[in-house]
DNA sequence: AAATATTTTTAGACTTGCCTAAAAATTTAT
DNA sequence: ATAAATTTTTAGGCAAGTCTAAAAATATTT
């Protein structure tokens, strides 16, 4: 139960990002990418924790975090998410410019902290982004009814429960266009050439949705139209 | 103003504490004892931070900051009082268990964050031990008329003020017995031989505290009994 | 002021986490 | 099914921050 290094860290929860619900295997490219450093380096630290054992990995077959590492994760994923939490709810930060800061904050190292913070929080379930916050046993409530924008029938109207934080530029068009957590918005229109998609956002706002944006935001159904 | 290490970050802090306001200079072991490591590596970080034009460092002559290292130095102290203040104001910690978190929260690199966690907690002045929080723009208040208790003169009635926070067993020890910050106290008697002191506090708990107690605790006077 | 003791620095080594370049395994395409 | 392309691993190296042991400088004692 010895602490790990915040780089250690950081291969866990993305790990964990990467294999998703379906449990895949991670490749070492796919975690080079997303951690900004070379394969070579994905390798030798797959070695070190595969050596205590929060992952398992077989040389050119990709990994998998074992239970142990699992359980690690959640909990990283966790701190993450309460501390975006605080960072808009109390400290008024806007949803764009958390997640930079939650890096660094999710690897304080102190159960009672961030025990004592989801308290003050008043146990959130999601976080500012519409992800949902693992309790301290690290279960995680999924929200059942949420599809991928980009997957909403035409003519329905659909709530925005859910955007991807991973990108900034995103998050900053999605402001922009008032596209935020809790709008309603009516799915107009679908084309297949481009995959994009307009949307009606309000009374009389009508906009065109790429789909490097559909697939990032998540949606519940409300009505058909 | 490229960031830096946790290491050299505490290097700075410590730096400042040892100097004090008498701006005395620095030695290597004494650094050394306050850091946990041994001399040798206290060398190499003077060597780096001196190129980094952060302290003055003459070999076998100790070191003392720069400006620009003092500037930073305070700025750390500043968010790890900060915290210490959220911890135990809003997050009901005892002033005993704030010391460790705060270490690791200092480090924390937002000035947007520590600026908003300012305001979040109304500029308080003082942190949980009383120790002055520095501004944003690095000015710190000390208080004009503390003393050590040690230093207290018989048959006088003081308050504490400040206690310092390096030690988690004379916090217990202070909570134990009530000697918290706001208390007031009896100085009833000094005893030279051994350097403690008998107290009184409230009407009829009366105590007596060694040196290495009344040498750690700030009071103000408050009147003649 | 020499001799002794203490403090500080140097030298060389180790670990972590990363890198580049080259080799090996796997996958894809012909 | 073999050749070509891609992915992954190995090998060797580097910087940060630490350590131990030995050397050098400074301070203290007699």
């Amino acid at each position: 139960m010895k602490s790990l290094s915040h780089s250690e860290e950081n291969y866990l929860k993305e790990i964990f990002h990467l294999s998703g619900l379906t449990e895949k295997r991670v490749s070492t490219n796919g975690l080079a990418s997303r951690l900004n450093t070379k394969a070579s380096s994905i390798t030798d630290m797959l070695q070190k924790l595969s050596d205590k054992k929060l992952v398992e990995y077989v040389k050119y077959k990709g990994c998998f975090l074992t239970e142990e590492g699992e359980r690690i994760a959640i909990q990283i994923i966790r701190k993450h998410r309460l501390w975006e939490t605080f960072l808009v709810n109390k400290l008024s930060f806007g949803w764009e410019e958390v997640h930079d800061v939650a890096e660094q904050l999710e690897h304080i190292d102190s159960e009672k902290l961030i025990d004592s913070l989801d308290r003050f929080l008043n146990y959130p379930k999601f976080d500012p982004h519409g992800d949902p916050i693992p309790d301290k046993d690290g279960k995680i409530v999924y929200r059942k009814s949420k599809i991928k924008l980009l997957d909403a029938a035409t003519n329905s109207r659909v709530e925005i429960v859910r955007v991807n934080e991973d990108s900034l530029a995103l998050l900053k068009f999605l402001e922009r266009h008032q596209l935020t957590l809790g709008t309603e918005l009516d799915v107009l229109e679908k084309f297949p050439f481009d995959d994009s998609m307009s949307v009606r956002v309000g009374e009389l706002l009508e906009i065109n949705l790429s789909k490097k944006v559909t697939e990032n935001i998540g949606v519940k159904f409300i009505s058909k139209l």
